[in-house]
RNA sequence: GCGGGGGUCGCCAAGCAUGGUCAAAGGCGCGAGGCUCAGAACCUCGUCCCUCAGGGGUUCGUGGGUUCGAAUCCCACCCCCCGCACCA
């Protein structure tokens, strides 16, 4: 055999005119048949679709060719997710000639230079990346129904967002409420990571304000640890820092500059009154508002005025920066007398030890200082220090008798109790600010909080609602079963989730015409679109006539189809065959995605159809897939290890391509993409392709001619092949369905070919060996179809096949084919050889003649006798023999019986109660015909003159005694 | 911290639910041979250590335990990855 090249796109481009000319994977209602509706996350058209993506689709449609090889009535559909901020902000980019983007898009994406001109209006990048992406689903041979193909944006489209959110509304599900966002001020927008130098995500953090008082102002202490206000022994003020007096909601506060700004945006009344600088406060005493205690303010260069209110509570026994900075302030007596402070006053101040922590003294901040030989406040391991306080006292932490109320409460609860109690008595209050700053905006302004009034947000949190949401789940399959646990996490854990925005491509909300329809909620319920989305094209149906009427009717049931004709002007008749066709398909039987939208898009999908929907409705299966590496390594831009899912596909071919990212690891795990791997995958897909080739041209043996043991073997795996695959793929155990079909089977099929050498057959060998590979290509052609369709359709229509593989019944697993008794010959041959081969390995012989000797008629009975004796139970050594003597022949054995059994002994009981029960219906194998009629075989693998005898044949030649070793499956060797 | 996944013979990766056929599939890499003028591709064999008769020894993150027997079950510990929201 030599290796063509095949004509990958040839023959791609070939089967994919005819697949659609033929419209087979066009499902339409079919009574007579089982549907199966499957459905995989729409893209988001804002950048090509690169291999990882490639791995649900290919599974989603590996899983829909299988189903309708089944004989399923599956429909496959897609859609493209236009809704949401990133494709406005890149266009904007692009506007702006930010030069990473269009690198990105001409060298990564490939986009020409005059296309990306006209990336100003957004919707062209939709367009343009949605035609790229259908065509690479085309491309990869996905055996979609396109004439239900739509966009978010479609009017009709959020004609049915609109009715998804009114029942949402109408069953109160959703609430309206403040909540705070990133910000950019200039800009006016909130950002999000794609909106930020760097793509940093903006951490928003709850500070909690401790008012104490001076000269009847406020001085808003700001603080993560609002419960350490027991320990407070003064105030840290930046002496160089620009503070304001200003009315805040109708209190007098003093607060840094910087500060003054950003609180406007969290929604507070805000006048200023004059300034005042951090030094002239420096030296006066605050109160605190919860203990009643003075305290001072001393000078701290740490104070940060960006950072919430630019005041801090000095809280030395449990901050280290505070221990630390007080020790400093102590050594620098010329500060201390420019503000006129007496250095027996910071004598006098020591820290208080308020929370009970295991492990450590009084002072936690002191300990970890010591440890981590921190020097001064200026010393980058105060971050550390501080972390490492802050965690362990949250966690394990005891409130100390002297914090009032709080006594013996865990500090985690002391915390949010000190907080609650603060805010309620006006003394306390929060502060919103971003943990991570400065968080830059692609403007080049700093990130702020804001807090959105009125934002709606879809109440998850609803706990009837949490009800359906696991009820719908429980009579679920999640596959891979191991993920149930984290959808049951993310269901219990799920609050209020923000579901509009004010900017973004999307649906109006209906009640509140300013706010768009939020992307990850306009897309949990849209799988039942596609069902209708077929009429809404072919009849021209126009969005108003798409009114709640129309949906209830359709997806709900509710009212008359005379009633909604009169209301939408859509005939009775076209109005039943939708809903008949909605309820044939629903419910959705698999949905396929990346396990990265567990926590969000597929609960989401769970949430909102058990809300909508009749339970009989509702969803039936989750599939979650892993990603796709790429040579070890996450795929991203900044390395430039994106592989385009087109460009794979041109380079490596689809099949080759679908393979690469179904083969390498089980469905969870990440699967590893690599040139090497491609190739390799190509190889064998040539040679599938020859060897197809070679077996078509053979002449077809007459129907009746005989299979010797070879080819009943051959037959024989070729079951069990069928059998383990099948199950594999009905699990979506895809990379074992795929090892079974291309490897194992090619194992099976190189024994077979070498055991049956083609020189000199018999007429009656070369028939049989003929209808034996016909019948193998035949069924490999057929497992392989779900995972590489283009190469097998092509090698169908060689084979002359009827009709399209894509429709070809699935193998069935046939027990009557399974022939035990070849498959345990077969491997009796393969044990003796690899066994001689061993030996000759170990000895080093240069072997001229290798003699077998098969097991005498006793041994057999021995060792069946043996096989029942413990498919019973357990038996010692004594016990068995016992049993065997009862056995008057055995009696004359004597000693060599006892030898025997001891050989076999610990074999048999070993042994995996199937391959026991097999040997026992077996009963007993000619091993002396069988390696007499494989003494050609062997000769030649070992290249030395075999010959084989029976144990008891008086004639043998066995100069060594060896004959005396064989053992029934295991015969002995001599080798000279 | 919470939740999830994972640590297997150079690398990737099966196995673990149902303990014994597990020195442990497969792929890649590597080595030898075949084919070639040569190379690539391809095919065959080998690839933990020892071994002149099919054998033995030590392995499956670490340490214990259960068992006649553990990669597989139990306990403790160490390490790595992912998610924790308003963003698709």
């Amino acid at each position: 055999m030599k290796g063509l090249v095949i004509d990958w796109s040839r023959i791609r481009e070939k089967w994919r005119r005819v697949w659609e000319e033929s419209h087979i994977f066009e499902a339409d209602v079919d009574l007579k048949k089982d549907k199966c509706f499957l459905t995989v996350a729409y893209p988001y058209p804002n950048s090509p679709q690169h291999i990882g993506h490639g791995r649900t689709y290919t599974l989603a449609d590996v899983h829909a060719r299988y189903m309708r090889m089944c004989g399923k009535n599956v429909l496959l559909p897609m859609g493209f997710h236009y809704t949401g901020t990133p494709i406005l902000a890149m266009s904007k980019r692009l506007a702006e000639g930010d030069k990473e983007l269009i690198d990105t898009f001409t060298k990564i994406y490939k986009v020409p230079m005059d296309t990306i001109k006209q990336f100003k209006d957004p919707l062209r990048i939709a367009r343009y990346f949605h035609e790229e992406i259908k065509e690479g689903m085309k491309e990869m041979g996905y055996s979609i129904d396109w004439r239900r193909e739509f966009t978010t944006i479609d009017p009709q489209y959020s004609r049915f967002i609109e009715w998804q959110f009114k029942k949402l509304y109408e069953k109160g599900y959703i609430v309206q409420g403040s909540h705070p966002v990133g910000w950019c001020p200039k800009d006016g927008n909130p950002v999000g990571q794609h909106d930020t130098v760097g793509d940093v995500e903006p951490e928003i953090g709850e500070f909690v304000i401790i008012k104490f008082f001076i000269d009847g102002y406020i001085l808003p202490a700001a603080t993560l640890r609002p419960e350490t206000v027991f320990g407070v022994t003064n105030i840290w003020l930046n002496p160089d820092v620009e503070y304001v007096k200003a009315r805040v909601d109708g209190e007098d506060w003093i607060v840094s500059k910087e500060c003054l700004r950003k609180i406007r945006y969290l929604n507070r009344k805000v006048e200023e009154i004059e300034g005042v600088r951090g030094a002239e406060l420096i030296g006066k005493w605050a109160e605190s508002p919860l203990t009643g205690l003075k305290v001072p303010i001393l000078p701290a260069s740490f104070v940060d005025p960006k950072n919430a209110t630019g005041i801090v509570m000095s809280v030395p026994g449990h901050a280290p920066y505070d221990y630390q900075a007080l020790k400093d302030l102590k050594k620098r007596g010329e500060e201390l007398a420019l503000y006129k402070i007496d250095p027996e006053l910071l004598d006098s101040i020591a820290p208080i030890s308020i929370i009970e922590l295991e492990g450590y003294s009084d002072l936690p901040a002191l300990d970890v200082i010591e440890k981590m030989g921190i020097e001064s406040q200026d010393d980058q391991k105060l971050e550390e220090a501080t972390a490492e306080v802050y965690s362990r006292e949250f966690h394990s932490g005891w409130m100390k008798s002297n914090t009032m109320e709080y006594v013996g409460l865990p500090v985690s609860i002391a915390k949010e109790r000190v907080k609650e109690d603060l805010i309620q008595s006006h003394k306390g209050d929060t502060f919103y600010e971003i943990l991570n700053r400065p968080v830059i905006c692609r403007c080049g302004t700093e990130c702020i909080v804001k807090i959105f009034e009125n934002q709606w947000f879809i109440n998850y949190g609803d706990e009837s609602w949490k009800g359906l949401a696991e009820e719908c789940l429980e009579n679920m399959k999640i596959v891979p079963d191991d993920l149930l646990s984290e959808f049951k996490y993310t269901i219990g854990w799920l609050r209020q989730k923000a579901c509009a925005r004010k900017s973004g491509l999307g649906t109006r909300l209906p009640w509140d015409k300013e706010w768009i329809i939020e992307s990850l909620s306009d897309s949990v319920i849209y799988m039942a679109y596609y069902t209708i989305s077929k009429y809404i094209k072919f009849h021209d149906i126009s969005p108003d006539q798409l009114t709640d009427d129309f949906f209830d009717y359709v997806f709900l049931g509710n009212g008359d189809s005379r009633e909604v004709e009169k209301i939408t002007k859509i005939d009775e008749e076209l109005l039943e065959k939708i809903r008949e066709e909605f309820i044939y398909f629903y419910p959705l039987d698999s949905r396929h995605s990346g396990r990265d939208l567990i926590p969000n898009h597929l609960t989401f999908f769970i949430f909102n159809h058990a809300a909508i929907f009749p339970k009989d409705l509702w969803p039936k299966q989750i599939v979650v897939n892993g990603s796709v590496l790429m040579e070890g390594k996450k795929m991203s831009k900044s390395f430039g290890n994106i592989i385009p899912l087109r460009e794979a596909i041109r380079i490596y071919g689809a099949d080759t391509s679908r393979l690469a990212v179904l083969s390498t690891a089980e469905l969870l795990q990440d699967a590893d993409f690599s040139p090497t791997l491609a190739k390799s995958l190509n190889g064998r897909l040539e040679r599938f392709y020859d060897f197809a080739m070679n077996v078509i041209n053979l002449e077809s043996g007459s129907e009746n001619v005989e299979f010797s043991t070879e080819e009943r073997w051959l037959i024989s795996r070729l079951q069990r092949t069928i059998k383990v695959a099948t199950k594999a793929i009905d699990e979506l155990r895809v990379r074992e369905a795929i090892n079974y079909a291309l490897y194992e089977l090619d194992r099976d099929l190189q024994w077979y070919l070498k055991r049956s050498p083609m020189e000199n057959p018999s007429e009656n060998e070369k028939e049989a060996a003929s209808n034996v590979l016909k019948i193998l290509l035949e069924t490999k052609v057929r497992l392989l179809a779900p995972f590489t369709p283009y190469i097998c359709e092509e090698i169908w229509e060689k084979m002359g096949k009827e009709g399209l593989v894509s429709v070809a019944d699935w193998p069935t697993y046939d027990e009557k084919k399974i022939d035990e008794e070849a498959e345990e010959m077969e491997e009796m041959i393969m044990r003796t050889l690899e066994d001689t081969l061993n030996i000759i390995k170990v000895t080093k012989i240069e072997p001229n003649r290798i003699y077998y000797y098969t097991s005498a008629e006793w041994k057999w009975e021995v060792y069946l006798k043996a096989l029942e004796v413990f498919e019973t139970g357990t038996l010692d050594i004594g016990g068995l023999m016992k049993r065997l003597m009862e056995d008057s022949k055995m009696k004359k054995m004597g000693k060599g019986l006892y030898r025997f059994v001891q050989r076999i002994y610990d074999e048999v009981r070993k042994m995996p109660p199937d391959l026991r029960e097999k040997r026992l219906r077996i009963r007993i194998i000619d091993e002396l015909s069988a390696l007499r009629d494989a003494t050609d075989f062997l000769e030649k693998e070992m290249g030395a003159k075999v010959e084989v005898y029976s144990e008891e044949d008086s004639k043998k030649f066995d100069p060594k005694d060896r004959a005396k070793l064989a053992q029934p499956y295991r015969v002995a060797i001599y080798i000279s």
